[in-house]
DNA sequence: ACATATTTGTACAACGATGAACAAAATGCA
DNA sequence: TGCATTTTGTTCATCGTTGTACAAATATGT
């Protein structure tokens, strides 16, 4: 409780402040648990935002592009790039619902859902392996500070890219 | 401490392992906070990345592009391709070295440094405001938590981009 | 029923980021 | 000195992401 004595608030510079200074670590970590998984995955021919696509099929079969473009919080024209090209390779499968004539239903093929489950099994081990001495519950602390976060840059900002 | 009490550690999907949970909130936090400073910036006409630059150059002046690349762990050829705009709308400055002729230094004009004073507050105001009500000490683990994963993966990772 | 508005997916141009190949300058070693 | 290696920055093709514009299907309101 008493290293780094400051004696006044002494905030000129953003990096002064501690949250400000909590969020660039965050957003260095995020880079780099990016970058690497990046590099573990290439074995697979695919890429991180490739494997939240195929995770989310996983979940959630059966989801619209629509519906899983809100999830990974991007636009739907997204989709509409990565998703053939996925439905090329044979991981994933597109049909068109009877109900409603607009909407395509994502499903993983066979071939899909082994590849998705080795790549989870490669995302686990590194998030286990990186994480390496923080206990448990001081992850248990960042994901409710990051909870509070999404929450409210969820209610301020409108989701991207609408239509 | 008695919250969802569990019976069996029984973890069959990714998403059960509470650090998957928390880094996947990490992730999203961070892609929101991302789109929202960029929305936040565009009267501005710069985007996060060149925010990054620039704040870089404000704290590190006279540095070079090589060294530029290294703090924002991205390759080379970026900012090859960044710098000259930024260059261009007469933000920064880029002078060559007199004892080593291979490398730029790259300094802040005045009307840069202005600019990105301006831009630093609204991040700064952003990173405080999405905050909420997550307390000061628990940012201070945040970001213990990230250094440590920052740390782990500098070390395993070689630097991306090499040349 | 009919006109209007909303929703869903696509096509396209623009941009940031990457990695590889390259030229110029500096360094190391013999 | 001379030659190989390393470092620094650029160029280029490629890819993921975005926003806009668009067509088709559905929902809403009169």
């Amino acid at each position: 409780m008493n290293k780094m004595q400051v004696p006044i608030e002494n905030h000129h510079f953003p990096w002064d402040h501690p949250r400000f200074r909590s969020w660039i670590a965050v957003a260095r970590a995020c880079q780099l648990m990016q970058q690497s998984l990046s590099r573990r995955l290439t074995h697979l021919d695919i890429k991180p935002p490739h494997l939240d696509i195929l995770v989310n099929l996983y979940r959630f079969d059966g989801i619209t592009q629509q519906e899983l473009a809100r999830k990974l919080l991007v636009g739907r024209s997204n989709m509409s790039m990565l998703l053939p090209q996925l439905e090329k390779r044979g991981l994933i499968e597109r049909r068109g619902d009877a109900r409603d004539k607009r909407v395509l239903r994502l499903s993983l093929t066979p071939t899909g859902r082994t590849l998705t489950e080795e790549a989870m099994e490669i995302q686990t081990a590194l998030i286990e392996s990186s994480h390496g001495g923080t206990p448990i519950e001081d992850c248990v602390k960042v994901a409710e500070a990051m909870e509070q976060i999404i929450a409210t840059l969820l209610k301020e900002d409108d989701l991207p890219a609408g239509g």
